[in-house]
DNA sequence: GACATATTTCGATGATTGTGGAAATAGCCT
DNA sequence: AGGCTATTTCCACAATCATCGAAATATGTC
């Protein structure tokens, strides 16, 4: 992971509006949803739904498969833990460190 | 954690310069560093590390405690773990999920 | 008070971002 | 081809951001 590209996955999440788009995605799970039941859900106007959209898909966050006439959006978890991981890895490398830690588990 | 708070940190990361000094600050633990070592590390100008730090400290993701005439600034690990937790805490809660899951632990 | 060091605030500039309506495109069906 | 639905691209605008030199402030020492 390089560093340009974790700030560019977290400056995607750091929107409110691309993290609202983004938490539905994850809750929706593999499955995923269409973009227009994304719209219905979040109540945004279309064409800054699908300019959001691209961002996230652009930072590798969110997967689109096209299905069709419609776009099935997922959450792309594998990106989201190597991002959480690039965040903790080096925790404390310098010093002792005692804080609580995270790590992901299969 | 509210949305609008998650989404400040995140952005708040989701800048190379700041996510620079973030990680070192993270390898740092807890004994923190104080600006001027940070300055010499990153190469920075005074003026942009201060109004990055600034940011970094607003969002909570950033301690600063003085001593004397230097200000030791320390990753709060807290917030940290709390954003993370915010981020997969409903993984899949829409869905059956077998994709792998990040947990934080004491 | 005078001085030294550490850090922030001010101010200015160019670049990027968020937003959404209107028009364009993509894919499917008959 | 014509029509339908889904989604994107284009365009414009105001707002926010990143950068950093210069000046200001804070804290301690002599």
């Amino acid at each position: 992971m390089i560093i340009e590209k974790a700030a560019s996955q977290l400056e995607a999440l750091g929107n409110v509006t691309r993290l609202r788009i983004y938490r539905v995605l994850v809750r929706a799970g593999e499955e995923g949803l269409a973009v227009g039941r994304l719209q219905e859900k979040l109540d945004i106007p279309g064409s800054t739904l699908s300019h959001h959209l691209k961002r996230l898909v652009d930072t590798g966050l969110v997967i689109q498969d096209r299905q069709a006439t419609t776009l099935i959006c997922t959450a792309n978890y594998n990106h989201m833990n190597a991002l959480i991981g690039y965040l903790v890895d080096e925790c404390c490398a310098d010093q002792e460190c005692d804080g609580p830690r995270t790590r992901v588990v299969a």
